[in-house]
DNA sequence: ACTTAGTGAATGGTACTACCAATCAAAGGG
DNA sequence: CCCTTTGATTGGTAGTACCATTCACTAAGT
């Protein structure tokens, strides 16, 4: 495109030009719930798409890149661009920042965990199919087998958790609180040296007994007997630090470690 | 920089050289938690950011664009690049996509609200101060003046909702909650000119009650009343449009509206 | 002295080019 | 038939040029 100069180039086009970006990642939304972009599908390379649209790479690239971290797309080099499948981890990164930017304290996030996973027990317990039953315990079982290995149990017990979720069967919830989970993942390791490993595997026993029996009030009370009893021991870990910051700062650590 | 040719050209530099853009997204989340970046804070050019991380503008540009569309920093031209103080809609982008991506359904995003929304209620109940009820009854009385114009109806109804989840004093699930509202609002449009505007005034007027008498329990039960009828109604409108692509069609309809 | 118009620097937005590294597929040789 | 090599394709980054907007400073006018 040539770069006009003098009185022409005041003449800017008829639609708005700005944002264009934003319009790209507009129409990659269209062209999804049109179904022109199935997922696993392969789009375009990027200077094809970019003549397409009628705008630069630099452009479509700052697009793309928005998709890509919110889990929207994959970019492979020297291969192509694929449109992911159901993206668990979109919500992440933006909670990330929320927790950052809202200062939201650890006991929130637990708070919030109180408020819905009782009632996810409970709709487990009413929905759950033998194979979930098996599911859960074999979670559970792994749980034991990992319980002198602290941060591995905490791994298994996040899973034992997202697993609950899945079998309540919503998937809106599910996902939010993957996200909630991934937060309060790093506090936890911090504290489980201080939890009794038995005693967290006896509360989860007891859930998953009454999603065995199908008793829906009784999962509920034992899953907020297990948080208010989670909640209650990370507090008091977390008295002895600076409560509100401690989560900012293990996310920035975090973030270091990995290279980021 | 100059590009090396020949065998100098193989070093490439010891550090990795991947992903500079995430990596940058990760700077600046470190940024924020240290307090280096604070709410409100101006950040330095464009030009000079990317001298002081050694990256080219357009690497800097993506990582920017990033956060900009997740709501962290607001750039305006001429002027320069803020980062936002609290931001209530970071999820909602993310969470558009996450709807098509893995379609889900409307009767998933009530069955969503059904279970948090009731617990949210009976807290609100527990923590609601008097001028908390008086804004409670505020936005009431403005849906009782705009029953009659039906998409500011539903406006003010999700108000309700977002009101009683500030007063419910869980960040958390308000944030989220929200988007969920905004993905639901659309589809509530359609379908609120079946709706009874006094039968909807009614069951929210019960719920105030519950709370200004602070009974938690009834808060409770008549949230879950309110959703129920409210998912029942919708099901009917829905049963008559192809269900699960409704939203998505919406969406798209929307998004080509507004010129994204 | 105060206001106002104007000028210029700084800033974000876009376009375009060049180059690199990884990948894949097809051609060629064993 | 299998393996290697080569070449084209693709995403990733760097760098430059230009535009439009905004803001602050200056200078002219009152």
């Amino acid at each position: 495109m040539l770069y006009l100069v003098g009185p022409m180039a005041a003449k800017s086009p008829v639609v708005s030009k700005d944002d264009v970006t934003g319009r790209l990642i507009g129409v990659f939304k269209n062209l999804i719930s049109e179904g022109t972009l199935t997922p696993g599908g392969r789009l375009p390379a990027e200077r094809d798409l970019a003549d397409t649209f009628g705008v630069s790479r630099s452009s479509l690239r700052q697009a793309l890149k928005v998709l890509e971290i919110m889990g929207v797309i994959s970019q492979r080099v020297g291969d192509g661009t694929y449109l992911n499948a159901g993206a668990p981890s979109i919500l992440s990164e933006s909670m990330e920042f929320l927790i950052l930017l809202d200062g939201i304290s650890f006991h929130e996030l637990m708070e919030a965990r109180l408020i819905v996973e009782p009632e996810l027990a409970a709709r487990a317990a009413i929905r759950a199919t033998p194979e979930d039953i098996l599911d859960l315990s074999d979670v559970h079982a792994r749980m034991e087998q990992r319980k002198s290995d602290t941060p591995r149990l905490v791994e298994a017990d996040l899973l034992f958790h997202q697993t609950l979720f899945r079998i309540s069967g919503n998937r809106v919830c599910s996902i939010m609180f993957t996200v909630v989970h991934q937060s309060v993942h790093q506090l936890m390791a911090l504290t489980a040296a201080l939890v009794d490993p038995e005693h967290t595997l006896m509360l989860h026993r007891r859930i998953i007994t009454a999603i065995r029996k199908g008793d829906a009030d009784e999962a509920r009370r034992r899953m907020a007997e297990h948080l208010q009893d989670a909640t209650g021991l990370l507090a008091k870990t977390a008295a002895k630090q600076t409560e509100t910051k401690l989560l900012t700062r293990l996310t920035k650590l975090a973030s270091q470690m990995d290279g980021r």
